[in-house]
RNA sequence: GGAGGCGUCGCAUAGUGGUCUAGUGCACCGCCUUGGAAAGGCGGCAGGUGGGAAACCGCCUCGAGAGUUCGAAUCUCUCCGCCUCCGCCA
């Protein structure tokens, strides 16, 4: 949510910011609304402001003075009822109005509909091997995460689909170690940059899905409980609800968490597509970067380089071919300014996917969530939300087993990771 | 799942229908006093929102929302949270 002061100044901006996200947003009517708000809110102050003063008259008033004035609050009461309906209708478009604003993308935010559209800024390693600049060489043709993990019984997608139904799966054995070296070595590389470790709600209720702007728009990509919680899709959501109404000091450092979290997504609107593997699956476990920050813009601009570049260390450790994109105007959410996704070289797709995505906000969720902060002159502000994913399981295991494996179907271990596994090579001679 | 209790300014507490412009203490800030401090004295100390150039003025908020009433921190209902006891349970 932006500030209406802000939106009545620059509609223009706000208009042109919403045509670049590819974004539908009545601004007009919006304004006109807010003069509608603030008309009948003065004319019921006005009238509030004498029932006061005449109620506290009341208890001194005896016999016909007293009549006289019953008669008279009873008259300005029927008005004010007639002015507090109106009043509350005007809120609610209101209310509905100003959830659907998007936040302005930033001007670096190259124009563009789809994420076809997003602009590569940084391949790595920088030299490719390949002609072509691919960056994936192999003696030999390179198969597919599903083949690979099914042959070497570390996954197991046939139980999956019979147990938890499309998109389910099994991690066994080996693949089980795996993803529990990334989850080991996640914690230690990025705590060691400064991040809090929190473990946070999957099951969360409403108020913080508003906040994050996942609600009301995405109802359909979320699970719903019978009792009225959502699962998240992401650990952002419990994480920023953490301090969702609080007044947090930020005049030490910036909030910095690196939340886990289980997270669950429908991909309602995803049926045909990745229908194989751990690419897309609907539920997963997820190690996310997220941290709060004085409302300055430069502050925010360096703390979204430094979360994406936190990330791009953790996939150089790896050592899997990576490239990271700023994303385009219509692939951005409606609270996003900036986007970067860094995408992983999956092999036998002969291209790259998404791993991480980091975004920042701006005052935009800390408003909806109402977190504030006292700056250096003591004044009340509403700090600026980033985040970033830190390393999501088991989607990281596609790049992994398909980059590392060997032509008799084993898969190297990562160095990195090879403590945390126990061996250098997964699959082959037992 | 059952029974009961409680949510008031940063913290602690007072307040059971009008005199509440929510009092008091602690903490915090400024000044006085002091060689410096403590103690003491004086003053300040909520967030929104609307009008105004400003001074200043109006309105809202006692967990949240709805209701009763001319008038609600106070009465009623719903929800949220916390606590105690019983039951069940990893």
């Amino acid at each position: 949510m932006l500030d209406i002061h802000f939106i009545r100044e620059n509609a223009d901006v706000i208009k042109a910011g919403a045509a670049k996200k590819r974004i539908e947003v009545d601004v007009d009517r919006l304004l006109a609304v807010d003069d509608e708000r603030k008309l009948l809110r003065q004319e019921l102050d006005a009238k509030r402001s004498e029932q006061i003063r005449r109620s506290s008259e009341m208890q001194y008033a005896k016999g016909f003075d007293r009549e006289k004035l019953l008669e008279a609050m009873r008259q300005l009461k029927n008005g004010m009822t007639e002015g507090e309906e109106k009043l509350k209708a005007v809120m609610t478009e209101w209310q509905k109005l100003m959830l659907m604003v998007p936040n302005i993308p930033d001007m670096s935010v190259p124009d563009g509909v789809s994420d076809a559209e997003n602009i590569e800024v940084k391949k790595w390693p920088a030299q490719s091997a390949v002609e072509g600049g691919e960056p994936a060489t192999f003696g030999f043709a390179p198969k597919g995460h599903v083949e690979l993990m099914t042959a070497l019984g570390i996954a197991d997608f046939e139980r999956g689909a019979k147990v938890a139904g499309f998109r389910g799966y099994f991690l066994k054995g080996d693949g089980v170690l795996l993803m529990n070296a990334v989850w080991q070595l996640a914690l230690k590389h990025f705590s060691a940059k400064g991040l809090t470790p929190l473990s946070v709600p999957s099951l969360v209720r409403r108020e913080a899905f508003l906040g994050t702007g996942y609600l009301p728009q995405g109802e359909e990509d979320l699970y719903k409980t019978q009792d009225g919680e959502y699962l998240a899709g992401t650990a952002e959501v419990a994480t920023m609800g953490y301090y969702m109404n609080e007044t947090i000091d930020l005049s030490v450092q910036p909030v910095q968490f690196l939340a886990f979290s289980p997270c669950f997504r429908r991909e309602a609107g995803a049926h045909g597509k990745d229908v194989n593997g751990l690419i897309r699956v609907h539920e997963f476990f997820k190690w996310e970067q997220v941290v709060l920050c004085r409302a300055e813009h430069d502050e925010s601009v360096r703390m979204h380089e430094w979360l994406n570049r936190n990330t791009e260390e953790f996939i150089e450790l790896l050592n899997i071919p990576y490239h990271t994109v700023v994303n385009c105007g219509g692939d951005l959410g409606l609270g996003q300014v900036k986007k970067y996704d860094i995408e992983l070289w999956v092999p036998a797709e002969n291209t790259y996917r998404e791993i991480s995505s980091a975004s920042y906000f701006h005052d935009f969720q800390t408003r909806r969530l109402n977190i504030r902060y006292r700056d250096a002159e003591g004044t009340m502000r509403f700090p600026h939300s980033l985040n970033s994913t830190a390393i999501p399981t088991p989607r990281i295991l596609v790049s992994i087993v398909e980059n590392y494996q060997q032509a008799d179907g084993t898969i190297k271990v990562p160095e990195a990771l090879v403590p945390y596994v126990g061996k250098t090579v997964i699959g082959g001679a037992r």
